[in-house]
DNA sequence: CGCGTGAAATTGCGATCACAATGCACGAAC
DNA sequence: GTTCGTGCATTGTGATCGCAATTTCACGCG
């Protein structure tokens, strides 16, 4: 419902282009794990569920494709959420642990008044969340925590690179957390995070982030190894709304 | 010439699509430098260039802006080599100090005679085209040098991070080296890396290919802080060919 | 009741068209 | 000679169509 009404032709300057619309929400359903990995979805299908013509959708698609969010069955042609096996698993989490605490590094001596501010109302979100067991809301403030700090580093390429990965496990963390009940831990490491920014101490807001994706990517480890996420599906529907 | 004759319709399965073959050209084009940074080039143009339609183009740019090995100006619209900033030259030398010697010493003990074998044939090519000064053959050797080796890691996560760090910096070593006039140094760093390789010695992997990638990013950084290599454009025009 | 075998529906890819917006160039006014 | 406006060519985007290949499902034979 409510999908797109009238739509009438995008002006050309006009950043918000349909397939930018379509990326931004299959990339936010990816992130918060909407989207269960192992389904194959069409291209058509999808573009029907937005309410728009396949070729925007073959646009976006083409994009999560390079971005390695999406792979591409290549007997089927049909793309799904690529399965998370160990050694991707092993690899996602060696570069996470090595680029986000860089990028932490670089965000603390910029950090100002107003971003630890944003980052005390995100938190507040996320414990919210947590209490109350919103899995979709964790996700969202959560992302948004990380990058928060992430965007702050003015590190355009490793910025990239990180958003990358999170698209990788996105669909991965919502099985886990989905699963474990959004364990309360991580909470505290955001808690130093955000005094190490407002120190403006590099080396202690990379450890926070270090000690924090640590304990994220160890969960998501265990339930990997328990052979729960290779291709697990939580709810089942694919909801992606523009 | 001789870009495409009749081109009957390929089936699904294949997987030569038009839009992978034109992606391989204008990714091959980048990682050789044939597309000077800073021209800004057209989707027809290129179309028409490559003899297909805007249609597989279309796609295959998507890619490669995904991959930031394009960037779109979007005020203009136009698509151009993103140019190398200080700043993107240090967290791209930054990312690949990281991730290639990394992917280096994993390869390393799953290293056998073949491989070995295969680098030491990459090698002579880049010597013989570093003594006639084939700026083009000594591109492509070293970029395949390099890949003979990564790919041996097994690591997929890892390999297709370093294939897109190469794609952002492929112009701008072209620049530099037409510039430097192919200058003699990497050589050696090579053969020390193909004998830690056929040790199976994974530090020494590690450290051959870092010292290769430093030697090389010497020189990047040197020709970028002489405020060359920003928007220079080498020979000019751009050539791809499928 | 199981299992091939047929046709019909669905799929991705590429071509072509329409359209709005921008780029560019030629010419007029001062 | 310089500058500004006006027209035309070109651009990216999205929709629609055609095609070949695959998938799906039902029906009938064993």
């Amino acid at each position: 419902m409510s999908v797109k009404e009238v739509r009438t032709r995008r002006p050309l300057a006009d950043s918000t282009a349909v397939h930018d619309q379509v990326y931004d929400s299959i990339r936010q359903a990816l992130i918060t794990g909407k989207i269960a990995p192992g389904v194959g979805v069409s291209l058509r299908s999808l573009a029907a569920e937005l309410g728009v013509s396949p070729m925007p959708v073959r646009d976006a698609v083409r994009r999560l494709v390079a971005e390695r969010a999406l792979a591409i069955n290549p007997a089927n042609k049909r793309l799904s959420v690529p399965s998370l096996t160990a050694e991707r698993l092993e690899q996602l989490e060696l570069a996470r642990r090595w680029i986000e605490p860089e990028l932490a590094a670089r965000a603390a001596p910029r950090a100002d008044e107003a971003l630890v501010r944003r980052l005390k109302a995100i938190d507040l979100d996320l414990e919210e969340a947590l209490r109350v067991g919103d899995v979709d809301g964790y996700m969202v403030a959560n992302h948004a925590f990380h990058f928060a700090i992430y965007e702050r580093a003015g590190a355009e390429v490793l910025l990239a690179m990180a958003g990358g990965l999170w698209l990788q496990i996105g669909p991965f963390m919502r099985v886990v957390f989905g699963r474990v009940g959004t364990g309360s831990l991580p909470a505290d490491r955001h808690a130093e995070a955000m005094d190490a920014l407002k120190a403006r101490d590099a080396e202690g807001a990379r450890r926070a982030i270090a000690a924090d994706l640590s304990e994220g990517m160890d969960k998501m480890r265990a339930a990997v190894e328990a052979g729960a996420g290779l291709t697990a599906a939580p709810a089942g529907q694919t909801v992606i709304t523009m």
